[in-house]
DNA sequence: ATACAGTGTTAGACGTAGTCTAAAGCCATG
DNA sequence: CATGGCTTTAGACTACGTCTAACACTGTAT
């Protein structure tokens, strides 16, 4: 068992079961926004009989406690983010990879002043094509 | 039947059925984003035969000719939007309402310049609560 | 008038992502 | 051991969107 993951789940209050530590090594240090989907698969590849039910219940209490955010920007699919600071999304529409943006990329203004919206948070959504640069 | 409805359809290449004009009388004047069960329920009450299936194809028709566009922004539910132009947009979290946001209200820069992405198009997603102003 | 072709509509089956349920497993404690 | 509280599990279930195949409508040709 992976003692960082472990060190983690614990910090968080939640008990680092074999299960959630194995998708909590994945999940956790992606560098994707994988679909719950593609975590099972992902995990099952190390540990075969974790059903697709714990996946989804360790997803959504990760995302509970705070360690992973849900993502909702194409169809048919909510994916998971560890990458917890601020920062934007582009979508290749090619190949529906999602890649992420340092929030100091772009800069955005005037957001805190809009009339009858108390923002909470906001990020920049790009969709296009990936190239090589 | 709507002479509008119909003259917009007729101009897009869109054979104005009885209930295709039922269903753009309703989704191409809102200024909600609703989802195709929610069109679904709006026009039945005016014309109470039309089925599911010819609300789903009519509003991807719709989409295809471009009188309306598709937005992913919360679970389990596209939306529509009749509001072509560039602008943003503001989910309260509280209702899950989607408020359009004036393109010029924020202003985002820099997005050109991104290493190794062609963006087509972006938008500013914004997350927060609605409040008297 | 009738036949026919092309387009549009329909009910319901289907696919699929996500949730729920109820039983079984695991583990600490007495 | 026995108990109790989590956790995991298979599979049922739900909901949104798509697909299918039959039926209806409209305009044109005969
Ligand atoms: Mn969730
Ligand atoms: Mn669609
Ligand atoms: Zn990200
Ligand atoms: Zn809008």
């Amino acid at each position: 068992m992976n003692e960082a993951v472990v060190t983690i789940l614990q910090g968080n209050g939640i008990q680092p079961s074999a299960q959630r530590v194995a998708v909590g090594e994945y999940v956790l240090r992606t560098e994707d926004h994988p679909s719950a989907d593609q975590v099972w698969a992902a995990v099952r590849e190390r540990f075969p009989m974790i059903s697709r039910a714990t996946v989804y219940n360790t997803l959504n209490l990760f995302v509970e406690k705070k360690l992973l955010r849900e993502l909702i920007l194409a169809e048919g699919r909510i994916v998971f983010d560890p990458n917890l600071g601020p920062h934007h999304h582009f979508i290749d529409e090619e190949s529906g990879a999602i890649l992420d943006v340092p929030w100091d990329a772009v800069s955005v203004d005037r957001v805190e002043t809009l009339p009858g919206m108390d923002v909470r948070e906001y990020q920049v959504v790009m969709r296009g094509r990936r190239r090589a640069h």
